[in-house]
DNA sequence: CCCATCTCAGGTCAACTGACATCC
DNA sequence: CGGATGTCAGTTCACCTGAGATGG
C-alpha cells in the first residue's frame, strides 16, 4: 500500500495534482453548464457571449468595441463582429464620441434592455437548475474559487504584458 | 446592517445566488485555463480536444467514432473530422471490426503513444502553473467540486433521454 | 425493411491574421 | 509621423443539419 502520491518532500510548496487533473473536470463542468446556458438563451436568439457582452454594454455605458475586446481578451475584429449583430438587431446603438469620430461609443435601446431582462431571468433559472444540488456552503465556496483562479490568471497576464 | 442574503427560511432549500452568477465566473475561470493549455500544446501542433480525444484512445483502446461522439455528446461528423485529422497526421490507426466491417476501431501508432507522453507533460506544466497558488486543499476542493458538477448534469443528462 | 456506422456536401459561429483608411 | 480605432477580406476550427451508401 502506502500509496504516496505527494511522495518527495521538496522544500516549500508540497504540492501534488491528481489524475484526471482539474483542468479536465473544469472543461467538462463549463461545457455541460454553458450548453444549458445556451439552450435557455437560445428562444431569445442569443448567444451566452451575446448576452455577456450586451451586460457589459448596459452596466458601463459609453464602451468603444475596443475597450470591450481588451476586456475580453479578444482581437478588435471579433468584438467588433459580435457587435455588429447587436447593433443590427437593434439592441445597441454606436456614435461618434465627441473627442475623436473614429472612437464608437455604444448604448443599450430600450429594446436591448428589455432582451437584457429577458436574459437575466433565463440565467438565473439555469444557475439554480444547475447548482441546487448542491449545498449552500459549497456553491458559494465553488464561485469564489472560480473567481480566484480567474483574477490570478487575469493579472498574471496582465503584468507580463506590461513587463 | 444585517446584510442577509438568504433572508427567508423557506422550509428545505434555503439556496441563493450571488451576482455575478457562478456561471460567470466558471465561465471566465475555463478560458483563462484553457487557453493556456492551447498554447502549451500549440508547439505540439494539438489542439486541446485533439489532445483529449488522443487520450481517451490511448486508456481505451479498440474505440469506433460513433462511440466516442456520444461519450462526448457530439455528432458523429464532428468526431469523425477530428479524427481524420489524428489519422492523416499517423497519430492513429482504424481497422474494421472483424465481425462488423462499417465500424472502424481505432488505436494509437507509436507516434500516437509519443505525443500523448509530450502533451501529458505540456497539460501537467500548465496544471501546476495555474493552480499552484491555490492552497492544496482548495485545490482539490476544487477539483472535487468541477467533477461533480460535471457528473451530475451528466446523469441528469442521460435520465432525461432514456425517459 | 430497419438501424447503426460512416461519408459527403454545405453552413454557421467565434475566433484568428493581414491590409488599410482614418482620426488625434 | 505614430498610435489607436475601426473596417474589409480571407482563414481556421469546432460544431451543426441533411442526404446518402452500406453492412448486419
Amino acid at each position: 500500500m502506502a500509496e504516496d502520491v505527494k511522495s518527495e518532500d521538496a522544500g516549500g510548496s508540497e504540492w501534488a495534482m491528481q489524475h484526471p487533473r482539474a483542468i479536465y473536470f473544469l472543461n467538462q463542468a463549463n461545457h455541460a453548464v454553458r450548453s444549458r446556458l445556451e439552450a435557455g438563451l437560445a428562444p431569445l436568439q442569443m448567444t451566452g457571449i451575446q448576452y455577456t457582452v450586451l451586460s457589459v454594454i448596459g452596466s458601463r455605458d459609453g464602451l468603444s468595441s475596443a475597450e470591450l475586446s481588451r476586456r475580453f481578451f479578444v482581437t478588435p475584429q471579433t468584438m467588433n463582429e459580435l457587435i455588429g449583430g447587436l447593433q443590427r438587431r437593434n439592441l445597441i446603438v454606436r456614435k461618434e464620441d465627441p473627442a475623436n469620430r473614429r472612437i464608437l461609443r455604444m448604448s443599450l435601446t430600450a429594446e436591448g434592455k428589455r432582451m437584457i431582462k429577458a436574459c437575466d431571468a433565463a440565467a438565473d433559472t439555469v444557475e439554480r437548475d444547475v447548482f441546487s444540488f448542491l449545498p449552500q456552503e459549497s456553491y458559494q465556496q465553488f464561485r469564489d474559487l472560480c473567481r480566484m483562479i480567474a483574477r490570478n490568471l487575469r493579472e498574471r497576464e496582465e503584468a507580463s504584458k506590461a513587463e
